[in-house]
DNA sequence: CTGAAAGCGCTTACAG
DNA sequence: CTGAAAGCGCTTACAG
């Protein structure tokens, strides 16, 4: 059998509690009475039951994060920071794949799982504002991502996409684009990007052109690949830059730009968002937003710790940076 | 505060056991019984305090899922089968990342981490069999993946990475390709794949040729990009075909083909190995060895399960299916 | 088939 | 600063 508290008491000659209060630091134990307690743990290599601790505690230790899909690269990775960040507060992190599906999102609000949570970090797609606002007050909440909008009365953890947009087109104007094409999803997907892309080109006393902001209907990378790819062979003359909403319309674009003979980024300079861990999978790599995901795993753990059931919701933003390679600089 | 298996007792008008044996399904209860004890489950709203359970079951709950790194696609994918797959049995899953490094695999080996483990799914890079030999036997251990070799005496969960090698060639020797090129990392590391690819050269009675299988020296498409590179600007005749022992190596050697104005598939067709779920970031986009991860899940939670610390270790070997696309059949 | 009671290994008022 | 004891919510011999 494994050493429990009480044989660490004993061999210690002391009581359960300050056994207790050595492990869990804080309290103040004479320095000598410390020293015996730590030797006596050493010496049985005592490590404390989190399942009864968590008992005790009236706590589970475990907290959900939930995202559409794990197998996604951008979740993959964000997935991978929260683990790491967990860790530093004491927390085991329980991976919940959604689809997407309100039903599952709400399923896990409402806790109707076996295991009881001590919160819920969540990257959501079909919640609505009423099923965030209509939760258990009593379980913290917390909410990544871009289509979880203001409206949500939840603490939220994002980036700034609309500066992270006009960064993006600012880089592309600074290669000397002038013709500059965006591409997103479709009205209220993402489309605060779109913003940014606009506002650079506000700035730098462009013309504002809708014809060339298009909407792909769809956030895969076939859904770009075949507007783009439309819009060219219709005839439209082809842009000097695309700054696409998502990497993988990013992907989608470049195979239409590149399947019609158009070189990239000679011809036609892109530029993703997102950053999703492709390495040299595309050809040209990609020049991409790239989101600080330790920051927003971070942040996100840390709101979900100190939540107040009555608090009014945080809006937190993490940093994010432009990574610039291949599809806009060009392959050496 | 939440009901308690005492209060259903109570408004049910039976003991704890009695709900007990209900709750965990099992033994016989009179109907009636049976009825009154669920109708009262169902007003309290009663759902079993898990943390409670382990500490009298004394089991965690808690499995280990441990990776070199959670972000790289092949393991988020195989993750997200994992988590899939756990629920049915009732376990939650730790994912753990590793880095590949041998101290972090024997770390949790040795469960040197609060969170005591009901067993340990590895996908091991640096453990020995010795550390595997000399791991504690009360801790079930399920090994995953190549590097896992034949001398660890813990269960493994694979697939016939050489009768994989051996389709993966068959199918470009099927397209007609004769001067099919293999690259792998080198000798020791998943060249089991390369010794497929000798079979079927052999058995369509092709000479072998060990000057056209090279060593990357490396698992990323950086190494195979640069061997392959050198390879053929040291004036060599290109292949006709590339059979990569993964997927990152046969986009590194697309990138190193297309860069060079080889056509792929039209002049050199290229199969990869693994399946990450890549979509169509590549062009032209991977046929590949797709491993069923489902089933590889599966095996590898059952064999936990079912694990004696005495017996032999379990050799399990998963389905695999070759998925064709672009880097084979062209782009249509 | 059903019940009363001990025990799983912690934490934490409450005393001293 | 330290200790004795109750309690967290389950499971499971052990009786009946």
């Amino acid at each position: 059998m494994r050493p429990r508290l009480t044989d660490v008491a004993e061999a210690a000659g002391v009581s359960m509690k300050t056994v207790s209060n050595v492990v869990n630091g804080s309290v103040h134990v004479r320095e000598a009475t410390r020293q015996r307690v730590l030797d006596a743990i050493d010496n049985l290599g005592y490590r404390p039951n989190i399942a009864a601790r968590n008992l005790a505690l009236g706590r589970s230790g475990v907290i959900a994060f939930a995202v559409p899909q794990l197998d996604r690269p951008y979740f993959a990775s964000l997935a991978a920071r929260m683990l790491d960040e967990a860790e530093t507060f004491g927390w085991i992190v329980q991976f919940h794949q959604t689809g997407g599906r309100r039903e599952a999102e709400l399923a896990l609000l409402t806790d109707r799982h076996p295991a009881r949570l001590d919160g819920i970090i969540m990257s959501p797609l079909g919640l609505t504002p009423e099923d965030v606002q209509q939760r258990d007050p009593a379980l913290p909440l917390v909410l990544l991502g871009e289509t979880a909008g203001e409206q949500h009365l939840a603490d939220h953890v994002g980036i700034d996409n609309r500066d992270a947009g006009r960064v993006a087109t600012d880089h592309l104007l600074a290669l000397g684009r002038r013709r500059v094409m965006a591409l997103a999803p479709g009205p209220g997907l993402i489309d605060v990007r779109i913003n940014g892309y606009r506002d650079a080109l506000a700035a730098a006393g462009l013309p504002a052109d809708e014809d060339i902001v298009l909407a792909t209907g769809g956030l895969r990378g076939e859904d770009a690949e075949r507007t783009l790819g439309r819009w060219l062979d219709s005839g439209n003359p082809a842009p000097d830059a695309v700054f696409a909403a998502t990497d993988w319309l990013a992907m989608g674009a470049i195979r239409a730009l590149v399947l019609r003979g158009l070189k990239v980024p000679e011809q036609v300079a892109v530029v993703g968002f997102d950053d999703i861990p492709y390495d040299l999978a595309t050809l040209p790599t990609l020049t991409t937003v790239a989101p600080d995901r330790v920051a927003i795993a971070r942040l996100a753990l840390q709101a979900l710790r100190d939540q107040q059931p009555d608090a009014d919701p945080l809006r937190l933003q993490a940093p994010f940076t432009l990574v610039v390679r291949e599809s806009t600089a060009g392959i050496s």
